[in-house]
DNA sequence: ATATTAAAAGTAAGCGGTTTCATGATTGCT
DNA sequence: AGCAATCATGAAACCGCTTACTTTTAATAT
């Protein structure tokens, strides 16, 4: 059944060296002799030997894997900071295993003690709620974490962001500089601190700097999914809102969608800004201005990041703050 | 700087057991006597002990991990597949290594021997060229494969699939009952079977079919991705196409917005049906007809198969036809 | 030539489990 | 009570590699 699997000792053999000189020169290890390394070298093509990665991993507690746990792959949004991570990945050698957590808590936890199992170099994490149980379960992983466009509130772990408050104060400035008053805030639940401590501060900051009340009935928390966005269209329109700041893009399109659909005109008589300036804000008619980050960025200096951290390199800052912008496209005046 | 780990040896002594019993009653092997058990299991709980995971693979030459080859994690197309799989991997305890290939030769060939170092249990692959050095890889790995939404031409690999030569007839079929006698045939790459072998001979099937010729003019090849799309709409103009029939829907939505931008109106002027039944689908206006396919089950019946054959377990067809459907939305009449 | 040092190679002990096989303890039967 | 059959456990080999340590070989100095 198995096929015939070469091994090291086989290729010590054939070679007429040790084993250890063949883990030498699969390693790289300058010790040895040049035309010691050619032979091995010329077995080890000869036989087609392949190093067992799980050995490697057992007897050098390295696995040159690391963990990524995303909340949802199919998220635009994240799925564009993994390809930054996967990239960078790449370029240093290390392998992915990918667990979605679905924004889970318990299943977080689970995912993290399975990633420990597997004995995982380093985790990239990205998710807004951080719980003592997980993180005791990142303390009990022994391996370094990086927060990944998400937010650890306690600052205990490295992240690398955008400056979430300065950009949605910014973004809703914009929409009072234009005359707004009643200015919905919708994101997803305020249980994520990346909303709670986050956001809603920018928001709330961008409206007292204009002397504008604060609305609690202007705060909407639901999923971020299209259809959610969709469904809101009617409540946004029973407060009275011309304007939203929406915390996902996808969300947002569905508010745009749904309100476009209920006859409200954006940007005419309700602007709109998202967040994550994800494809979706170029596809949706109209086009949604947003928040610009570098998501493909985020991802990749986290990762970055982490090969530091694992190789027990010296690191200045442990949270790193990415430039954002904002982008006006079609559904803001 | 390590932190003290607990291994199977420790838990041995302290259970004043064997390292064979306590692997005994870790995998669940039921001769061992209750109370043994018990003590076992506290004495588990009170050092908190983990097995690891690394050690285990070596040993038993199974690593519950399996790997993931996927083209584009950015794409809805593949996530939404990604999806299913995980849920079904998670379901049956099994981790995923995801790994991109860019649909690039060199590094699927590449990413299936690290896999194979990995040692992991099963591949599931998207992906739509199989060239022979891949072939060999594939058997190098010593695992079973799986193709996912995506086909095997050579039908060498089990698949899981809907039939896409029926699809495209159906859906081009229609464009033509419409009345539309030039019909644009827009997918990514002719190096594809999907497109080259499937796609293509539904796109001819139907037109010939309805005694209308077949005209390579109409034929545009590009990559997936929106601004490609958009890029297409002039030339679509000039060689007069009333409809379109694309296969993927962000493609699609470029199509769609350079359409619309550039004045035709759709589907008045001109109509498109897209083939992934993706969100995007839902969020362009006008909203886009779709062939409809199950993503996430395919997904979660690929990953459920590679189960069956990690398990030895005889399965019936090497390859599972799953439902497709034709949904009408705005951007046809 | 010989002593000294550095470079190259080998030995073998792990890494943390699984699993085969042997052995001792139980249980069932007559 | 005596013996076979069954169950529970332990001993130890092994999975395939890395690595600390030792020995051998080569190079340099005296």
């Amino acid at each position: 059944m198995d096929k015939q699997t070469v091994t090291i000792y086989d290729v010590a053999r054939e070679a007429a060296v040790s084993m250890a000189t063949v883990s030498r020169v699969v390693n790289g290890n300058p010790n040895v002799k040049p035309a010691t390394r050619q032979k091995v070298l010329d077995v080890i093509d000869q036989l087609d030997y392949r190093p067992n990665a799980v050995a490697r991993g057992l007897a050098s507690k390295k696995t040159t894997t690391i963990g990524v746990i995303i909340p949802d792959l199919t998220n635009s949004y994240f799925s564009e900071l993994a390809r930054g991570i996967d990239d960078v990945a790449l370029m240093y050698k290390y392998n992915i295993i990918l667990a979605s957590s679905d924004e889970n808590h318990d299943k977080e936890l689970q995912v993290v003690d399975n990633l420990t199992a597997k004995q995982v170099d380093g985790i990239i994490f990205m998710g807004n709620q951080v719980s003592k149980d997980l993180r005791d379960a990142f303390n009990r992983a022994n391996a370094p974490i990086v927060f990944a466009g998400s937010v650890d509130p306690e600052h205990q772990s490295p992240s690398v962001n955008i400056d979430y408050v300065a950009a949605v104060t910014d973004a809703v400035a914009k929409l009072v500089s234009r005359g707004n008053r009643r200015i919905a805030f919708v994101t997803g639940s305020m249980d994520e601190s990346i909303n709670k401590d986050y956001r809603l501060k920018g928001y709330k900051q961008a409206l007292s700097s204009k002397r504008i009340g604060y609305d609690e009935g202007l705060v909407f928390q639901t999923d971020y999914s299209y259809k959610a966005g969709y469904a809101l269209a009617k409540a946004l329109q029973d407060v009275k809102a011309t304007a939203a700041f929406v915390g996902d893009d996808e969300l947002a399109a569905g508010v745009l969608n749904g309100l476009t659909d209920a006859g409200v005109n954006v940007p005419e008589d309700f602007e709109i800004i998202t967040s994550n300036d994800t494809r979706f804000t170029e596809i949706s008619r109209p086009t949604m201005s947003s928040i610009t980050q570098p998501l493909y960025d985020i991802g990749a200096v986290s990762m970055r990041l982490l090969t530091k951290l694992m190789n027990n390199e010296e690191i200045g800052d442990k949270t790193v703050v990415l430039p954002y912008g904002l982008k006006k496209r079609q559904s803001t005046k």
